[in-house]
Formats: C-alpha cells, structure tokens, sequence
DNA sequence: CTGTTGACTCAACGACTGTAGAGCGAAAAT
DNA sequence: ATTTTCGCTCTACAGTCGTTGAGTCAACAG
C-alpha cells in the first residue's frame, strides 16, 4: 500500500465537496426538514462537528449545497425558448440537477427554499414573458412555467405511475402544442402520425 | 354571564373539530414535518396531550385532518372533464379545501402525503384518460392532471407573483386551449377579443 | 528537529419534539 | 346523594436535533 500524503488544501475542497454533494442528495431525497447533519455526515463518512465547522449552521449548509453554476439565460425568440423549456424536461440538457431538486422538494415546507424558488421562477416569468407579444403576457409566461413546474414536480418528484417511465422526448412532444396554446401562439391540428 | 352545561358528547365534538381545523390549517400552511403538535394545541386552545388521547399520534392526526368528504368523479364527456378541471382551480366549485393544500403542502417530504396525493392523482389520470381517445391517453391526462397541479402550486403554495392576484376565470380562461391541446383535441386560433 | 497550523473527531449541552401516565373536576349513571 | 365516567390538564420522560468546545494527529513553516 502506497500511502498517499494528500496535501491540506486539497484535502480540505475534497471533503468539503464531498460534503456538498452528500448535502445535495439527501436534501433533494428527503427535503429540508428531514434531513439531519447527521445524515449528511455520515453519508461523507465525516464526522457531524466538521459539517458545522464548514459550513456554520444546516441553513448556510442549504445555500451552498443548492448554489447552481448560474442557469443561462432563455434565448432570444419565443418559439427558441419553449424548445429551451421543453429540452430542460429531460436529457437533451442533462439530467436535472440535483441543487434544484433539492429546492423543488423543499420549497414547500422550508421557507428559504421557497423564497428561492420564488425568485427563479419569477426570473423564468420574466424572461419567457419579454418574448410573448400579448396583453397578458406575464401571466401567459407564468402559466407556461408553472406547468414545467408541475410536469417535473409529478414525474420527478412525485414519481407518477403515468409519467415514470415515459421518455422525455414523447413528454415534450405532446406539451409542445400545449405550450405553443398558453404563449398564445396559433396551434396547428395534431397530426395522427404518432 | 350564563353558565351554558354542555353536554358530554357535543363538547367532545366540538373540541375534536376545533382540534382537526386547527390541524388542517397548521398543516396546510407549514407542512407536516413543521407543524408540532403543541402548535395545533395552541390553536385549538387545548392541552397538547389531548390531541394524543384523541387521535393517538401526530401521523393518525394528519390522516384525519385530511381526510375529504371524497372528490365526486369527474363528469361523462371529455369536455365536462375539462371544465371540470379548470373550474377547481377557482372560486366556481369553492375555494380549494385546506385538507387538499395540506396534503399537497406535504407530498413532498412526508412519505404518506406523498402516498395519498399519489392516489388521488393516478386516479385522476385514470378517469381522464377514459375520456381521452388516442394512443397516449393515460400520458396526456397525466400532463393534464401535472399542470393543473403546477398551477395550483405555483398559485396557492408558492404565491407567485405573476399569478397572486390574476381571476381564477382568467388563468382558467387562458389554460383552456392548452387542456384541450394535451387532450389532443383540434385547437382553433384564439380569439384576439381579450 | 521543533513549533505551529489546521483538518478532523469526541463528548456533551440545551432545546425541542412526540408521547405517556397520573390526576382533577364536572357531567352522567346509580 | 353517591359513585362512576370521561373530557381535560399537568408534569415529565426519552429521543433527536442543531450546535459547541476541547482535544488529537498529521501537514506545514522555521
């Protein structure tokens, strides 16, 4: 056996990272409330003082585990940006991540989390709204991201029979027209070819 | 002041209902996991311990507190259905039960919440799906079913602010020819009378 | 080699939780 | 009037939680 001094800094961002994501899981798994620094401690094989000593409290422990890489911007046009929405439902983007399933799953109980989804979603209203010509644009926009919300809250949170092993594909293909209804654009007769 | 000698078993009544209307609006509001028992009590304006006596345990209070006077099938024809949906989502059939939202408050981080709001979805998807003729019936009665429970979420949970004060005619108004769309019904050009 | 830093563990505290049992007082039964 | 029933409260227990401070040992600086 070679023994392996790993240097401090080093060994410090691994644990810390492996704190970070045993965080992500067991949040996104079981949600705020029930997830204990314990849990999370002994899924990094670490002890629970240490998660306190990184991290100073469970609530800052929450912020940093569901800190994202910044979600890019929806693109310019309107049909370009329901695609982008549609792409997100499944893998064309990669799977979804699990800093947001954690806040989806604890935004209804933990009230940091919700202010957070809050502010996302918002964003997400705002951004999709800018692209809809319509007097009731915002709230077109709203409609459209609540159901992206819904979809992912029932098949990835709730595990819906009907939607557990359905392909994200087919899922977007049958929203689309649905969506292209709520962004007010002319939808067109379904073709049959399905 | 009037001494009014209650009987025995209409005081046990009432204090069981102040009890479990207590706990519905606790538990619709907070959840299951943030909601104590003390805090029920408190509400109620009883002893803690009473709660116990009458209802055993925390996790048999939350079964009762949210049990429905069961939800009546959703009616014949495809269209019914529709608005039938979209009526629930306002003020039409009354404003949406404490019980529904404390179960949907829930779903996501307590096991039996999750499981019953599970059920009560599966069946909604099934019924749909009856009324629904086309290959993916069960999948686009699941999409219909997961946004209404988006929206409802979005609206009633979250508060977001794009849809805290709009009609519920309004969202119900706009999301029609998106049901219709997910039903897989010809959906004509929207008028631009709005 | 010596002393210091810092990653990490051990043991424990105080607060809060769900829950149980004994007891009180008024309504009901005798 | 006496006894029994039972709605209700008081007190407390055991467990779990987030959190803390002292202590250990290897990596680093001199």
């Amino acid at each position: 056996m070679e023994k392996t001094p790993t240097s401090r800094v080093v060994r410090r961002r691994r644990t810390e990272e492996r704190i970070l994501a045993a965080a992500r899981e067991a949040f996104a798994e079981r949600g705020f409330e029930r997830t204990t620094i314990r849990i999370v401690a002994a899924a990094a094989e670490v002890d629970p003082a240490l998660v306190m000593q990184y991290f100073g409290s469970k609530r800052e422990l929450f912020e940093r585990a569901v800190q994202m890489p910044s979600i890019p911007p929806l693109g310019g046009g309107l049909a370009e940006s329901i695609e982008e929405l549609l792409a997100r439902i499944g893998m064309k983007i990669g799977p979804i991540p699990q800093a947001s399933l954690a806040v989806m799953r604890s935004m209804l109980t933990h009230p940091e989390a919700a202010q957070g989804a809050r502010a996302k979603l918002d964003d997400q209203v705002a951004q999709l709204g800018a692209a809809i010509e319509d007097d009731d644009a915002e709230l077109r926009a709203a409609l459209m991201v609540a159901t992206m919300l819904g979809v992912t809250i029932a098949r990835q949170l709730l595990d819906l029979t009907a939607l557990r092993e359905v392909s994200a594909e087919r899922i977007a293909e049958i929203l689309r027209p649905s969506m292209n209804a709520l962004a007010g654009v002319d939808v067109p007769v379904r073709d049959d070819a399905g």
